[in-house]
DNA sequence: GGCTCCAATCTTGTATGCAAGCATTGAATG
DNA sequence: CATTCAATGCTTGCATACAAGATTGGAGCC
């Protein structure tokens, strides 16, 4: 049985896997059809989305997968680093420690971290680098937060694709084992000096995009090739195409759960 | 017209004026009836609440404000503070400043918690006392991280109705005062520090209640006459039943807006 | 050729009908 | 008298039908 709750669940790991760009139209009457339920079910999802910011509903058009603002952008990464910093300080004052098993989860995240580096399934690393600051909140023991961040998380996801500003997955993946490591030694203060350094870096490409946003995702659209040198934002959109699926196509294998 | 958000818009209002109590029934036909719209507007709005936490559907039984654990309590206490006092740690790291129609609106609203000390109407009081801090956290420029802790606001709502523990109004309002004249005197820092203080008070009082509340509803709900001892918990009650309407009944004023 | 207007089509918005599950109440039985 | 079970009413779950707005395409006109 198809309920809303496992749609919108798609739909999330879909776009944390960087399957789904920001803007992508998903039509009620169509993801109905694809998941065999009917356009109540979708409804249900989509306003489940919506209250998270996730969708967007243009009166009588359609549903549309938010498109971050640069400004947007801004108080989003404030948001993150407030949060996954500030649990970070909560959790070294009140002088907790990670149990065994909870370090023994994390470790294993950052495994699957590892060997998604070198695969070639880049919705897979994608999705686990950003899953990590989920399951490290979580690890926290604060599950409140925890979701929360896991929307901003996705709504980050969202402002990336569109700015193309992802880029060094190897480094990603470097510090999140410092910040690991010093949780492991029982060091919570310096776990959260290296993540804020770690949101930090991410935070700084943020500016720099601030001032040409407005035109961007229409000069994306309109330059695919003429250009040679702009090829960076060139082989996601074709990689799009050449599977003939289109961009609200939900995809067949789940990314990882 | 009657729409989903206008909706959920007055349940949340009727939650921070503490007229709705946790575990309240929000019957579908019921509530479709006293908005003149179908039930499908309702449910809509149902749906939104329910991913935002405010609501929990029981299935084919009904839709219940959510009854907020100890546990959950901690933790909505422990996101409450880090999102509070991080957003004011990062104003004072980018070295920001409030600008007058800022300092204006804030002022404005701290006379109306002032006003709402002597007043009568304790809903009010309630609302303005909770709403101060969602205003502050627009007011640091973050309407994203502002957005999700008005939901939290509300879900800290829910749990002190329930445990009592409210308490001391004009202890918070001088509280909101000593933050905002940290910030009217360019001090952020302090600010921060207040308002950490200010958080820590209302912590203090979840630990106390941790232990007893896996009873406490049922007593509450089985012992309401016949030991006077336990009355903190008596007046509320019986001021719902004497003027005669359902605990689900939408107050005919707006709080505040 | 270019502009305007209208109609066809596609989309969400809303109401309603029916199905199905849960709780309660009552009777029947040990 | 206690207990079990069946029937009934009330609630949400889901699908569908219809309404209404938005867009787009083309025909007609200047």
């Amino acid at each position: 049985m198809v309920t809303a709750a496992s749609i919108s669940s798609r739909i999330i790991d879909a776009i944390l896997a960087e399957q789904l760009p920001p803007n992508a139209r998903l039509g009620e009457q169509e993801l109905a059809k694809l998941f065999g339920c009917s356009r109540t079910v979708v409804r249900e999802a989509m306003i489940e989305l919506s209250a998270r910011g996730i969708v967007t509903v243009s009166s009588r058009r359609g549903w549309y997968l938010t498109e971050i603002s640069a400004a947007d952008a801004r108080a989003l990464y404030e948001a993150r680093e407030v949060i996954e910093t500030g649990l970070l300080r909560s959790f070294a004052r009140r002088g907790a420690q990670l149990d065994m098993a909870t370090l023994y989860r994390l470790r294993g995240h950052l495994e699957q971290q590892k060997a998604a580096l070198g695969d070639a399934n880049v919705g897979r690393r994608s999705y686990l680098l950003g899953d990590f600051h989920v399951c490290l909140a979580e690890c926290l023991g604060n599950r409140i937060l925890a979701a929360k961040l896991r929307d901003l998380t996705v709504l980050t996801t969202l402002f990336t694709m569109r700015h193309q500003t992802s880029g060094d997955a190897e480094r990603s993946y470097k510090e999140h084992v410092a910040v690991f490591q010093a949780l492991e030694a029982g060091d919570p203060a310096a776990a959260e000096r290296r993540m804020c350094n770690h949101l930090g870096t991410w935070e700084e490409k943020v500016h720099m995009v601030r001032e040409v946003d407005a035109l961007e995702s229409l000069r994306q659209a309109l330059a695919p090739v003429t250009e040679p040198g702009v090829e960076v934002a060139g082989p996601k959109a074709s990689d799009e195409r050449k599977d003939g699926r289109g961009p609200a196509e939900i995809p067949a294998t789940k990314g990882a759960k």
